[in-house]
DNA sequence: GTAGGGATGGTCT
DNA sequence: GACCATCCCTACA
């Protein structure tokens, strides 16, 4: 058997463990064994404790921004989904890609183009839009003010529920593989929709109403008001010319849970900090610069 | 740690 | 039929 062929006998296998807890409990479920790996301390977030019970939950006013705008405020900000026992898994937003829509030809919407798939794009603020990649995999965004406009979330820092993601991440790996690290469980797009259990399914719902995936601001931190916010072109466009050029995937500076550096960027972005703080004229505009506050070693 | 190559099937032209 | 908003594994430094 190849290794390809391994990995899907072990994906069917874990659909069919939730499909039997699914009969069992006579509703939708995350695997037995995998929510008793909730209550192992050892394996909750070194980066943050969640509180329960506060009214965090970002309703539809906080989407209705422009692309580039929302973009940037979805960093430090916190996606929870529930399962249908009420485990929730959270992850704190630290990567994201603005797709404009009309002139922007990297975008699915580019000239306005409406199709089956992209539906989701053109409905109104904080819809869900998931599309499958490379024919595997799946990508999460959400559209934003703007005629086609979305943000893909590209990376979220893991922060309640790891061995659950490590579970669902697992499944579509080689058998014996090294257990993969907090910081790889949702270091991608298709990463975060498999750790986070987010299904094909899940497009075209609202992200401010959904009962099943949530937003949350960070009720600790204000992460991003504290980090600084690079800005590099976007990932895997490199076929639409100038558009791919433009710096509008967003990431907080050294985390370790970004996908991938763009050491340009952030050099341009940082010598462009130290020209604006010596009083110099608007070198980053634009590009949403913050105080640095943290260093890599920080996460670490 | 990083680079290179292969896998994969839905979507669009 | 070509493209693709990716990921994983392997080899090598």
């Amino acid at each position: 058997m190849t290794g390809r062929k391994r990995k899907m006998v072990a994906l069917t296998a874990a659909a069919s463990k939730l499909d039997v807890n699914k009969r069992e409990n006579g509703k939708e479920s995350t695997p037995k064994k995998l929510i008793h790996c909730e209550s192992d301390e050892a394996e909750q977030s070194r980066y943050f404790t969640p509180k329960t019970g506060e009214q965090l939950r970002l309703g539809e006013e906080f989407f209705k921004q422009p692309c580039i705008t929302l973009a940037k405020a979805f960093l430090g900000k916190v996606l929870v989904r529930t399962c249908a026992d009420g485990t929730e898994l959270r992850g704190r937003i630290v990567e994201t890609e603005a797709y404009l829509g009309g002139e922007d030809k990297a975008s699915h919407s580019a000239g306005g183009k409406r199709t089956e798939r992209n539906t989701a794009m053109f409905m109104k603020p904080g819809t869900i839009y998931v599309y499958p990649i490379y024919g595997m995999y799946l990508c999460m965004n959400v559209s934003s003010e703007g005629e086609g406009a979305a943000v893909l979330l590209r990376s979220l820092e893991p922060l309640q529920g790891q061995p659950i993601m490590r579970q669902l991440r697992a499944a579509r790996r080689k058998e014996g593989a090294p257990q993969l690290k907090d910081k790889e469980l949702c270091n991608g797009p298709s990463k975060l929709c498999q750790a986070l259990n987010i299904p094909r399914c899940f497009d075209r719902r609202d992200l401010a109403s959904d009962p099943e995936v949530w937003l949350e601001r960070d009720s600790k931190s204000d992460l991003a008001q504290n980090s600084d916010i690079v800005s590099a072109p976007r990932v895997g466009i490199e076929s639409h010319g100038e558009w791919a050029k433009k710096p509008w995937r967003f990431y907080l500076r050294g985390h370790p849970c970004v996908s991938i550096r763009n050491k340009e960027a952030e050099r341009e972005s940082l010598s462009g900090k130290v020209m604006s703080n010596l009083g110099s004229s608007d070198v980053q505009s634009g590009t949403g610069q913050h105080n640095v506050t943290r260093t890599s070693q920080e996460y670490n």
